[in-house]
DNA sequence: CGTTCCATTGAAGTGGTTCAAGTACTGTGG
DNA sequence: CCACAGTACTTGAACCACTTCAATGGAACG
């Protein structure tokens, strides 16, 4: 039973633009179906060009790049209405690879039909561009978090983004979310050891700040937490276009 | 006196994707002017919403963030045929700021007409989207190396890559390149703190690998800076557009 | 000819890594 | 129903890459 754009839970979110009509239309036909695939699932390959683009409709992944040792860098948490493979979309190749954390159900998109979009909807094609932009601050963002930042501020950063993200699609209950990720993922995300890591989250933990436990992330003070996060508790976030 | 994009040096380059007549003449009159300043100029402003875009013709700057506690992350350095300010010109404003390192030549767009270039012509659009993922593609790169990399390896990293940029532009003279940042900047950019920075540069140039003195950086053995980067010596660089 | 800016170097301290071991949970086959 | 294998998390201990502090040298500039 795949999901009707006109229905799709994720368009009438605050965090998203509003959608005219047509443009509702226009998604629908530009959407070719819908993917779903198993927890541990490489949706997309470094160095590989998928001949589909796809948003993340459910569920939960990350994009990361292999280094030539073999070490890992998580670039980023994929969570539901992220777009995947602009790269693929726009350049010769992908340069990072997405793999699905949980199962996850995903619109597909043809590649190839990109180029009618910015052919003829050039509304649209200013959104994507305006989603690579966001995600170059996004990038710009976590550099300078691994650029500056101690091990415990850079875990209390991610999960106060990572908290945000998920009101802001609503998959928050009060001050919990589901955090699917292993502390490895989180590691590789900020550029920590496992051990380390785990002991920093110890740390958040024993001090009654936020507890990540069983895929589950608490945040008990969340004030403190912005707080070593070097973060200003304001921060309404931008709404942002939804393809 | 202001260069014709009919005669504009970078165009003809092979990094840069061929244009066509008609390309030409509408980036010309897309062509607003151009911009001169001065070393040190603040080009663009973090959180500002500049009514300008523009695309570096000459000289060097960089872009950077500015922390909460007033640290500095160097997001990347600014060489001819960058464009800047793409965030200002789709997002509702600049998340990072742009300097001026060396006296700069600019050429200026209008954000307003931003618009017009994706009414009008989509395989620009289309281009500035590739610029965009482009951009992200690099961000994602010194990721890795900040998460994932040390600090002999992370400078090695920045001279491969920032000669090869030079090399592509015709900024090379041989094996050596006007480079005209300092220790700071390099520093900031590579998430080191600056006593590190130096001490890994005489290192690089006490085992004969590469020398940085006075704004000019000089390979001395280009397969071992590579080695050191932990990268592979091929990489043909992609032809990306320029806008 | 002092001031300022940048590069350089030494010394001391530490935040983080790596190694190594142990626990806890889950699924699988006998 | 239990043994085991596999995976994730936890913890301690030793080490070192990097930071911070502090001082010096050299070039540029009014």
């Amino acid at each position: 039973m795949v999901t009707k754009c006109r229905n799709c839970p994720l368009r009438t979110r605050p965090i998203f633009e509003m959608m005219t009509e047509n443009e509702v239309i226009f998604m629908q036909s530009f959407k070719n179906g819908e993917l779903v695939v198993d927890a541990g699932t490489t949706i997309m390959m470094e160095a590989s060009n998928s001949p589909q683009l796809y948003t993340a409709l459910d569920g939960m992944g990350l994009r990361y790049k292999t280094l030539l040792s073999g070490e890992r860098q998580v670039l980023n948490f994929v969570m539901p209405g992220d777009f995947i493979g602009l790269q693929a979309g726009v350049m010769h190749e992908m340069h990072h690879s997405v793999e699905a954390t949980t199962d996850m159900t995903l619109c597909v998109f043809d590649r190839k039909r990109l180029w009618e979009l910015f052919r003829d909807h050039p509304e649209r094609a200013f959104d994507l561009t305006w989603i690579a932009a966001v995600e170059e601050h996004l990038l710009g963002e976590s550099l300078a978090i691994l650029g500056r930042m101690s091990g415990v501020e850079r875990i209390a950063r991610a999960f106060v983004r990572l908290f945000d993200r998920g009101a802001a699609i609503g998959a928050t209950q009060g001050m919990e979310m589901p955090l699917p990720y292993k502390q490895q993922d989180l590691a590789d995300a900020l550029g920590l050891s496992l051990v380390h890591a785990n002991k920093m989250l110890k740390r958040l933990r024993s001090e009654g700040t936020a507890t990540w436990r069983n895929g589950r992330l608490i945040i008990h003070d969340y004030d403190r937490l912005c707080r070593i996060a070097r973060l200003e508790k304001d921060a309404t976030p931008v709404a942002r276009p939804l393809i």
